[in-house]
DNA sequence: CGATTTACATACATCGCTGAATGCATCTGT
DNA sequence: ACAGATGCATTCAGCGATGTATGTAAATCG
């Protein structure tokens, strides 16, 4: 690389921290998302680290939103869903992009420090509020909002089974099998009382 | 207290070691939960940890199995359900007796550090194993085995949600309800098709 | 009742992590 | 082109956690 301008370098190593810090998150947990962990992978020191964020927590709850922002721009590039089977699916290829155990992850370790989660808490309410189901008018009547709901904490089920696993849980797939099942059940059901 | 045998005193001490721990896995997380931090909650010194239990992750483990039996027994003084609707509400007293964040603890704690894992793998596996849905003659058939495995990760999702919110979610006793439905209706086309 | 084992307590040495201070190179405005 | 700002590297001092002796009182045993 020949000649950069600062704002180059300040984005690439910004970035390469971030990065960094999400990868390790996902791989090896909160605890051991070190500052010196972290400049290791993101091959800078840690002087860099505290230049562009203050500190350690405050990396953390950036990593955390640009975390969130790319799962945002994953369902913005969805078609606008259909149907309760739909919105429940495109929940699912959300997690399945990756990275539900890095918000897992953010979300215990708020739990358990309370400074922490002062650092994070708004990044995560900025992005609970963006998937709220109250936001959406497919789930207006309290019937499939209930539903909806439910639907919502087993594909978190399956999250927490993939951060704890490694990996894919064996009944996964029967599992969401089953939820596309109950929600297109429930989708019949509403049409016809609408009509 | 005067006069007490050895085994009362060791029994009494590593038992206020693994209460300390168990309380501290469930109020402040895995990495808050050191050993400086548990033998000071339990009033006794580091010193009686390594005579106990060698090191921390060993005290760890077998608070997580002690744990573990107490809701076995939980699961022991419940009448064998009789229904999949049964079932699935047995599952959920057991959650909700308390501390599944510290089994959420431990799974990730595990998932993150290997040698961890070794150290209290075979203690979550002997768990799962004593609630595996395949040892059950209710789920037989594998269309109910795989609704039960659904229902069940709904149910982790929940306790997942309890364990970052520190308390039960806003929307825990309508998932419940609609969880039961769920069981109940497959419990009567079930039945249905049996006779 | 003396010898030995058990159940701890105390002190120690080490290590990893953290934020703060300082120094140097690179860019940028004038 | 040069003065100041910016981006980053290095070093330092301190804290907290960990395991390892080593010391001591209480209990058990012969």
């Amino acid at each position: 690389m020949g000649r950069r301008t600062q704002q180059e370098r300040s984005e690439s190593t910004k970035a390469a921290l971030i990065d960094a810090a999400l990868a390790l998150l996902d791989e090896r947990g909160w605890a051991a998302t070190t500052s010196v962990a972290v400049c290791e992978r993101a091959e800078v020191t840690r002087g860099a680290l505290v230049h562009h964020f203050g500190d350690l927590p405050a990396l953390l709850a950036a990593a955390l939103e640009t975390h969130y922002a790319r799962w945002a721009e994953v369902l913005a590039d969805e078609p606008p869903p259909g149907s309760l089977a739909d919105l429940v699916m495109q929940s699912w290829r959300v997690i399945d992009e990756g990275g539900a155990k890095v918000v897992i992850e953010a979300w215990l370790a708020a739990a358990n420090d309370a400074e922490l989660g002062r650092a994070i808490g708004p990044v995560v309410a900025g992005f609970a509020k963006l998937v709220s189901p109250t936001e959406h008018h497919l789930v207006a009547d309290d019937d499939t909002r209930d539903l909806y709901l439910t639907l919502r904490e087993t594909l978190l089920g399956l999250a927490l089974g993939r951060a704890t696993n490694g990996g894919p849980l064996p009944h996964e797939e029967a599992v969401l099998t089953r939820l596309a099942a109950i929600a297109r059940a429930h989708d019949g059901a509403h049409q016809r009382s609408h009509q």
